[in-house]
RNA sequence: GGGCUUGUAGCUCAGUGGAUAGAGCACUGGCCUCCGGAGCCAGGUGUCGGGGGUUCAAAUCCCCCCAAGCCCGCCA
């Protein structure tokens, strides 16, 4: 909030001091040490360029007219090659903390979203087999997004995407009768590029109790009757994983739907109507090399079976022109990263902006057992259960390390060494400071603070060096919201979070919260209580809690 | 062979074109008669993969090269 009111302040004394100068790219931002203020510009810098001037006197200039601001500002420094930097007046800060204490779960929302729809679609994992580590960063990553945009303004909907038709869910149903054979004792020979893992044999079994003249049904029915029932079972369990792991959809979309409601159809006549799509060798293909993709794409097949690409289509027309959506954010697995060229290029030939899709790619979660990397494969029954790593781990620990990281830099997930209960996990770190504040409370109540005084606290009072440091990241919560909104960036939350739980302890071990003066007490525990506040409602956004005692 | 992503301290990673490139882990030694020791304090590390270029300023932008992962099918 400070950062926008500056630059803001900036803008207007440039277009005071510069009328010829209409729009330039400046930041205001945290110096990386502290004795070159707590923010600084490059403003001056930037108009060098422009003006062919001198920038420390372009500084100066400027500079002048920002002194006026004493509201705002203790000093205003020039230094280095040109840079401004400002010291904040702690009034400012005090102010600050009040509104959080006023303010609680909501202190940090910023409204740079304006209540435009955002559809994030996530996990998306094909009903074929349990939800994997894998899954589980998407699904952490994709739930914390969905919470910072909520808190940045945005209306969102969370959306899981159900791939239930197709080859693959054949294979399914295929693995699943051939299994039911094998367990009544006849020989089978299992194909290498069938589902291979044991959750097979359960739904085989379910199979056979449920039906039980399965086998002597024909082939093919016996194999659809496998195949939905496989899909209805594996989805529930999905569903189940998901939400001991704190995600709830607003909706799961099914694929299948797309060609029931004739959307496929009618979306590809309009295609062809464009001229866009043609036949060859027996095929329908899309002209995506007209959009910057390497060559053209089919969507459907010579055997008459629609492409996966003809269901995305669809499925992107709808969210954007049935639904109405403003923005739609795919996250998904890297190994996916192919066929972001034909979805944009579809999008560009029906006109919608490409602003408007942003497909996050997950880079993978490789498996590091026994020291050896292994990558995750559900068809070859190689991966470790997202419900196994949350019964061990613990939710809140597996999505902190989730999101500890930016979403394009691969993740080797030691196994061993998450499921040790390890005292040095950084979530720890940051929840315990919350519980230590939570105690806090609670002794100072005990010996006689009435809490509801805090907001009445004479803040002045606070003048250590790390109170101040404190008022500081508490008055910044809301620029680190926006930084992770506009970047797609939750790990920016983790990191902050990181950063306030040091500095609280830091100065829990330093000074004395609960002293002799009471009006200094009451001060200190109005700062403590701003910090849980601001930690509380950072953890929030990462669907990670926050205990009062650990 | 082409494409996407990545390469920063021993390891895991931050780093929105800016000032002396930062954390955590690991390692060593200290700190509770006192609000929670899952904590704090003190110790030291870098050819930012390499080479060019753009810029007043490059880990960051552009080009070339090297290495790793992934993708390159009428599979998903």
């Amino acid at each position: 909030m400070i950062r926008r009111r500056i630059r803001e302040i900036i803008d207007r004394s440039i277009q005071k001091s510069y009328t010829e100068i209409d729009k330039i790219n400046f930041e205001v931002e945290k110096p990386k040490r502290e004795d070159f203020g707590d923010l600084s510009t490059n403003v001056a810098l930037v108009l060098q360029g422009v003006l062919k001037e001198n920038p420390r006197k372009i500084a100066e200039d400027l500079s002048n007219q920002l002194k006026e601001e004493r509201a705002l500002f203790e000093r205003v420094e020039i230094a280095g090659p040109g840079f401004i930097n400002f010291w904040l007046r702690n009034s400012l800060l005090f102010e600050t903390l009040k509104e959080a204490l006023k303010d609680g779960d909501s202190f940090g929302k910023v409204d740079i979203g304006g209540g435009k729809k955002v559809l994030i679609e996530f996990v998306s994992a094909n009903p074929t087999g349990p939800l994997h580590i894998g899954h589980g960063r998407g699904a952490a990553y994709g739930d914390a997004l969905a919470r910072i945009f909520k808190f940045a303004g945005y209306e969102v909907n969370k959306e899981y995407y159900i791939n239930d038709r197709g080859t693959q869910m054949d294979i399914l149903g295929a693995s699943v009768y051939l299994r039911a054979k094998e367990l009544v004792g006849e020989r089978i020979s299992f194909p290498e590029d069938y589902y291979q893992g044991d959750y097979i044999y359960e739904i085989a079994k379910v199979a056979l109790r449920l039906f039980e003249d399965l086998l002597k049904k024909g082939e093919r029915e016996a194999i659809a009757l496998c195949r939905e029932l496989a899909i209805k079972i594996i989805l529930e369990d999905i569903k189940n994983d998901l939400k001991n792991f704190r995600v709830e959809f607003d909706q799961w979309y099914s694929e299948k739907g797309l060609y029931e409601s004739g959307l496929v159809e009618e979306v590809i006549e309009e295609l062809k109507k464009r001229g866009l799509v043609y036949e060859s060798e027996g095929a329908l293909w899309f002209k995506s090399s007209l959009f910057g993709d390497e060559k053209d794409r089919v969507i459907k097949k010579s055997s008459n079976d629609w492409t996966y690409f003809a269901s995305d289509i669809a499925y992107h027309y709808e969210k954007f022109f049935k639904r109405g959506y403003d923005l739609a954010i795919n996250l998904w697995g890297a190994d996916h990263h192919g066929y972001v060229a034909r979805l944009k290029g579809v999008l560009k030939a029906m006109d919608i902006p490409s602003e408007k899709l942003v497909i996050l790619l997950i880079q993978m979660v490789n498996l590091l057992e026994g020291g050896e990397l292994k990558s995750m494969s559900t068809r070859k029954a190689e991966y470790v259960e997202l419900k196994e790593l949350v019964r061990e781990v613990g939710v809140d620990a597996v999505r902190f390390i989730f999101l500890s990281r930016s979403q394009d830099s691969p993740l080797d997930f030691d196994v061993e060494l998450a499921k040790k209960h390890s005292a040095e996990n950084p979530v720890y770190y940051v929840q315990y400071a919350h519980a230590r504040i939570c105690s806090l409370k609670e002794k100072a109540e005990a010996v006689g603070y009435d809490l509801e005084e805090i907001h009445r606290a004479d803040l002045t009072l606070l003048r250590e060096k790390e109170e101040l440091a404190l008022l500081k990241r508490i008055a910044e919560f809301s620029d680190h919201v926006e930084l992770a909104a506009t970047q797609f960036a939750p790990y920016k939350i983790t990191y902050f979070l990181l950063d306030l739980a040091g500095i609280f302890h830091e100065y829990y071990n330093k000074f004395r919260i609960l002293g002799e003066d009471k009006d200094l007490s009451l001060a200190r525990l109005a700062l403590s209580e701003g910090c849980r506040i601001v930690i509380n409602n950072g953890l929030n956004l990462l669907g990670v809690s926050s205990p009062n005692r650990m």
